[in-house]
DNA sequence: GAATAAATAAACCAATTGGTTTATTTTAGG
DNA sequence: CCTAAAATAAACCAATTGGTTTATTTATTC
């Protein structure tokens, strides 16, 4: 069942993805099997086969799929800024709001696809490291574009910055989901603007 | 088979929770069978279900003592030192050693089972918020223990930090894990000292 | 060494797993 | 409207899942 990618089966192709990401990132790989896939997709187990060939390769498009999402989200919310200090204020906001807005039910897909995927699924384990390269360098270049801008301390390690930035929103969601509440989330960002604030000069 | 707790049973008990714990570190709860238990364990089937009634319950026993291991472990990386300035750099440095000598093999046991049992196992999921609040108020009362030896600065918020404090480990964990390095759990546990020594005065 | 407890081996269970195939129906596009 | 593509329905597969039972063997106490 080859499957010339008609406009129809595209947008069924997408559909499925869109569903699968949203499963997957709450039950995790393992503990998502096809009859889950079928009802949250209302489409037939023949017709997931004819679009993907295996529950792991449609679980890696789908992780492609909901991390383009997460790094799209991210981008809109500082779209609106060039002044690298208000998109640094913008990426703060936008994970502030992470729990009641989540870019996917679930959580966040790459704190939930790094744990499950790293002792066990090599393919997803992979992109996940991609993902998190791609992050890590938007996070050092908006930090580098303020240090340029001269608005940010030129001392400061970006890169260090970076991979920290990430680290602390990570454990913010998963403390936010683990206890399912705002407030930890809220506390460990504000903790984390002090912090920046500190090292790259007020913003 | 009930198992009026002797000597032995209680031994092979022990053994099972051990192994147990590990490989639901690894796989998780859903990525885990009882073929898995049963070779890990090098026990037989009848005698899992002679010790623990199911799948769950095992788990929920195995997670509980994964984090007692956890603690423990804390605990004795601080016990040398009662300055709490050489008790919180006796912390940072436990957690720089994680990836190296993790307490269970795959990782930190806390973030990957909040991860997974957020969204799908409600009995796991209770546990995990009670190690996180028996952790939290750890770090808590060390951060006011040294306020109240007059070596932290007693303007800083405790609990605040505690938060912070936990977050962050937890993303630096994943993070290490993820990339299977120390770099990034070494980069962010400095920066996070770096903060610490800003909020609390030099330690 | 006898009594007892613990563990094994293995058969058994119904249900579900990931995955395949095929004939049929639905749908869309030229 | 007709063709070709897409999706369905359903049967089928062997393997595995979590879980139970029972008779037997192995250890461990006292």
């Amino acid at each position: 069942m080859k499957q010339p990618q008609t406009p129809k089966a595209e947008q069924t192709r997408q559909l499925i993805v869109a569903r699968a990401a949203e499963l997957f990132n709450q039950k995790g790989f393992a503990g998502t099997s096809y009859q889950d896939l079928m009802a949250a997709t209302g489409v037939t187990k023949g017709c997931l086969y004819g679009h993907f060939g295996s529950k792991e390769e449609l679980a890696v498009v789908a992780f492609e799929y909901a991390a383009q999402l997460l790094i799209d989200r991210v981008g809109a919310a500082m779209a609106p800024y060039e002044h690298a200090g208000q998109r640094l204020r913008a990426l703060l906001q936008f994970y502030r709001t992470y729990l009641a807005h989540p870019v996917l039910a679930g959580g966040c897909p790459l704190l939930n696809t790094a744990v499950e995927a790293d002792d066990n699924q090599p393919a997803l384990h992979q992109r996940v490291i991609l993902v998190l390269d791609r992050l890590h360098k938007g996070v050092r270049k908006l930090l580098e574009l303020g240090q340029a801008q001269g608005v940010f301390n030129p001392a400061a390690n970006a890169s260090a910055l970076a991979t920290f930035f990430i680290a602390t929103v990570e454990g913010a969601i998963l403390l936010g989901k683990a206890y399912n509440q705002e407030q930890p989330l809220h506390t460990v960002l504000d903790q984390l603007e002090r912090f920046l604030q500190q090292e790259l000069g007020p913003f």
